[in-house]
DNA sequence: CTTCATAGGTAGGAAAGCTACCTGTCAGGG
DNA sequence: CCCTGACAGGTAGCTTTCCTACCTATGAAG
């Protein structure tokens, strides 16, 4: 699947991941991945700079772990973090209700 | 609801509301408004090279009509366009399934 | 002629994500 | 010691997409 669909809904999917525990980068991307079933594989080019975008808004604080003697840079879910993704998540409900109108037919899917 | 995050969606959209007729694009802004119930107002300046874009790839043919003694641009789907709707469709399926597995708890909606 | 509603269109800008590339650590093989 | 490969973090530049703001034009009302 193309990530470049996901515009503007891939902080909620960072939001949502890190809502089950603090994770690094990396193992992010292997959590989207393994979540998603293989459907999302995003590159670290996507995936480092919004970490750090959510930073800055203040959705994420990271800080850097010493795992295995190598700099593992964490990230953690803040208060404002949870606010953004509950509110994430009610977006998504109106905005996948309001395109399914036209994209999903509903009850019609025996054909 | 902002339409900026249609993002990749917006010709899906486009295409469905097609889908039932020939329309010329203002007609297309208010048939989606109309079906969104309000939740989508999409700004001339993002419908009209919209449709152009779609015309280029060919998934929409346009036609001159005069209606009213005004030159009219009506737009029909094609059978190209018919095939990307199912396409999108599909995609979008794929799309709102990944993305839903993140931000829809979904069997928990009693609360 | 001016104003309002309808209708079509363009230019320039901002945001998001992708590709490609780079740095660095640790482990194994030579 | 050097090289390679898996892990981990990071940046620059590009493209696409959509938005804001603006412009053109018709027809009716005054």
């Amino acid at each position: 699947m193309k990530a470049q669909a996901l515009h503007g809904h891939l902080d909620a999917l960072l939001l949502a991941v890190l809502e089950r525990g603090a994770l690094h980068g990396y193992a992010i991307i292997e959590a989207l991945r393994a979540r998603s079933e293989g459907q999302l594989d995003l590159p670290t080019g996507t995936v480092y700079p919004a970490l750090r975008r959510l930073e800055r808004a203040g959705h994420v604080a990271s800080a850097w772990s010493t795992v295995n003697g190598r700099e593992r840079r964490t990230y953690e879910l803040t208060d404002t973090g949870r606010r953004a993704l509950a509110d994430q998540r009610s977006g998504w409900r109106e905005f996948s209700a309001t395109v399914g109108r036209f994209l999903d037919p509903g009850p019609a899917p025996a054909g």
